[in-house]
DNA sequence: TTGTATGCGTTATCAG
DNA sequence: CTGATAACGCATACAA
């Protein structure tokens, strides 16, 4: 490795110049600057970004945990942070926890132990003792996607209710009055707000669900299909469902196409989030479509000028989604 | 931020006894162990990633470079990265090109003055500098999933030829006699082996290809459905087209759909890599399945293991597709 | 404009 | 078993 002492004695100046020539300072000569900067050309010298940021006190990288990969949904946030932390010269270590709680917590003491100078969390559950530990600590960070209500920090969250209300209401108005839902994990606040939301417009509508037409899933793909096979195969089965995610609304989709149900005929699927998979043409799925990539540009701007202001003016931002009707809805069948 | 002076002037023993009771050291004594690791706890002491890592010489991070983090293929392979970096206690620092030769020698550069300790690149193009640079320096590294023939380094990809071989022989198989290719960028290896191997299986059948019937497109969905839309608009359109990833045959199938063709009634559609919405009910496309989250795995086990023996035994490891028939593929129609 | 000295937090060497 | 001391590579306050 070469190092700016290689440079120096290269060059025959002390290190302490390299290093200010190196870093554009005003106090050095052009000719001195010349000769220090082609030396480090010639010999491949490339700074050892960990040995600065040990004594600048800022590793100029922040972290993004998510707890699922391969749902694009949080691909794309990855997305948004990676555009804005780029272009301001950040780097991003993004971890994915596979949803496990435990992975979560262990990820965010590796990234502070690995000094970044901020965190964005797409992880956050219901008590989550890591971002109550978090709030106690130096470390700025915020919430995307994902609230914890009890913890009072930052976040960039879609408007869960209004998404809800906005997917119930329009089953409703196709004139379905067995509607189910199938959520997500019961630790996750969104999911608890749809939840809630989708029971409370049935009431404003003087509909009522079957308990059987209530569940949890895990936001999954497969959790999607065996819940929909549980409860498209009741007797008295919905003639609707609203699904908390998209992956979990194609499950459903694919229990309806097993048992051999149809898509809208006998059966309307909403879904939430509007992934890109949603648009496919066999797919058409009706859904909620939240600002997914803004989220996570968002977030991180919002990060990136707590980081070079140093004052952190808490921000609270709830976007709006909006319904994206396409083809797995429709009014119920005559046999309804 | 707490440090191990503080620790040590807590305990009232010296900075080096707090660090040999903190890293596990035999030469310590149970009860100074004892109090060092109680008073680390009280305190709330995290080690100093970078200061150690400074010292040691060695980050215990890599980094993993890939070219479009929603496409579920490459997020597959960053779970498997993920998976074994984690179990050896490896971070890894994820980097997602969108598909951006210069964003890619940037992020290169970026990781190794982080001090990565090896790199894994998956957006390895023909000629491409990053790798052939790369490959000068001291940092390890592997490619997965795409190579640079002319660098001599290790990699895990698939074979190619031989999952190209099995999709076109597929459709010959079913009676097509005019089969499109539309292929991903011109720069990539597996993109042009595979429509290598489309050209000679079809010339070994005594078949060949219009040259409207081929074309490169970029692994895209948009850039399926554009090519997917003239394809399919020419007077002699193929009944059959071999798609170089699912996410181009994707588009296609939009495209076909837009056009009013059915699938495979009008047209036959094989993709590759076999991503999980290839299983989708309503899309069940007929691909080519790779190993993904294996690829990710064997790249990572291998740099892991040249980073802690030191030897650099290169991994030249070709794993085998396999073809998976599902319902976008039949005979040709009688109007054929 | 440049050089010297010091420190960032940790580990390692060498005495004791 | 423990404590000074030096070193990792870089940046900066202070001197010159």
């Amino acid at each position: 490795m070469v190092t700016i002492k290689d440079i120096a004695r290269d060059v025959g100046v002390s290190p302490s110049t390299v290093s200010r020539a190196l870093s554009g300072s005003p106090l050095i000569s052009d000719e001195t600057g010349k000769r220090v900067r082609m030396a480090a050309q010639r010999l491949g010298y490339e700074r050892n970004e960990l040995a600065r940021a040990l004594v600048k006190g800022s590793s100029e990288a922040i972290g993004l945990i998510i707890p699922d990969i391969t749902n694009t949904f949080f691909a794309d946030i990855a997305r948004g942070v990676g555009e804005v932390a780029d272009a301001a010269g950040y780097g991003v270590i993004l971890c994915n926890t596979n949803g496990s709680i435990d992975r979560e917590a262990s990820y965010i003491r590796l990234l502070r132990r690995k000094q970044v100078d901020g965190l964005i969390l797409a992880t956050a559950t219901l008590n989550d003792p890591s971002t109550r530990s978090l709030s106690q600590t130096e470390t700025p960070f915020i919430l995307v996607s994902r609230i914890c209500q009890d913890v009072d920090t930052s976040y960039v969250i879609g408007d869960d209710r209004a998404g809800a209300r906005l997917a119930v209401e329009h089953l409703i108005g196709l004139g379905h009055r067995s509607i189910g839902f199938i959520g997500g994990p019961a630790n996750v606040q969104s999911s608890r707000d749809r939840r809630a939301t989708y029971r409370k417009v049935l009431r404003q509508h003087g509909l009522s669900a079957d308990a059987a037409w209530v569940c949890y899933a895990d936001f999954t793909q497969t959790a999607g299909r065996e819940a929909g096979r549980r409860m498209l195969s009741l007797e008295n089965r919905p003639t609707a469902i609203f699904a908390a995610n998209d992956v979990t609304a194609l499950g459903v989709l694919e229990a309806a196409d097993e048992l051999g149900l149809s898509v809208p005929e006998d059966l309307s699927l909403v879904g939430y989030d509007d992934i890109s998979y949603a648009s496919l043409p066999r797919i058409q799925l009706t859904t909620v479509s939240q600002p997914t990539f803004e989220m996570g540009r968002l977030a991180t701007e919002w990060l990136l000028s707590v980081l070079s202001s140093g004052d952190t003016i808490p921000l609270y931002r709830v976007l709006e989604p909006h319904l994206v009707v396409r083809s797995t809805t429709t009014h119920p069948g005559t046999d309804d």
